[in-house]
DNA sequence: TGCAAATGTTTGGTATGCCAAACTTTAAAT
DNA sequence: ATTTAAAGTTTGGCATACCAAACATTTGCA
């Protein structure tokens, strides 16, 4: 039978997919280029300027993003900490796929892509002892 | 770097995360009690019936729920292929999930639900495989 | 038959999240 | 310095998806 209390959570997530993204593209951007602007974030995720200059604000709400006197927009030690989780599970989530699953890289990257801002720590944690064990 | 292309597929679903219970509770629902209305579906889920309503308006719409002259809901073939395959993926993710990583069944069962509706056929029928050559 | 309870729909509100287009602001280049 | 280009924000529109509350319909019982 259904559980209602079980099917709700999906809303009650952290943090959603369009965030999660906004929040990994900020990292990559400044990792590799050194900044990130709302612009550089737009054409990152192919938005339009305006829907990551809405969502940004929201993030910045969420005290996951911050902004400086040039516009230039950073992690918060929170939104960083998100960030690294979920890079984190998403290459758990690939290896244990590709190399333990055996599915196609191309489908392992939409995948992970797709839940890996949804699983537990409990599940990928396990995940990552399993491939410790056994390759 | 970003995979724009890749990250965007998550809104490009077939189904999302509540119309699939609206079908699974539809399917659920006919198989315990033999009829399933807007009512007994909207209990099920824990949400109004208003909201049920206009949820299972847009599925009718998409041609996956039909309706009888006394409003008994039921699946079109095609909703009921969707929801079975949501069940099997649920099943096989749940086994998965407890048996071979030995995640909790409280948190299996919650990640199952979130990701159900997400993982692709190719990964749960390797998931599938893995049971049945390892267990 | 007629009224009350059950069932179902609609409406207005909230929130996310995308778009296009208009607008403002900032920066650069002649 | 002025103009043009780049960057950023805001607005109105669309779709999903929830709610509460008002409204309509149907059903069942007295």
């Amino acid at each position: 039978m259904e559980t209602p209390d079980v099917w709700k959570e999906f809303s009650g997530n952290v943090i959603t997919h369009s965030g999660a993204h906004h929040l990994l593209a900020i990292l990559e951007l400044t990792n590799e280029r050194g900044y990130a602007r709302v612009t550089d974030i737009a054409r990152s995720l192919e938005i339009t300027t305006g829907s990551a200059s809405t969502n940004l604000k929201s993030l910045k709400g969420k005290g996951l993003v911050q902004e400086d006197e040039n516009r230039f927009l950073s992690l918060s030690a929170e939104g960083r900490k998100l960030a690294e989780a979920i890079i984190k599970r998403r290459t758990t989530l690939i290896k244990f796929f590709t190399k333990v699953l055996e599915v196609s890289p191309e489908q392992a990257e939409i995948d992970a892509c797709k839940t890996e801002h949804l699983l537990s720590s409990e599940t990928t944690l396990k995940m990552d002892e399993f491939i410790a064990s056994k390759h």
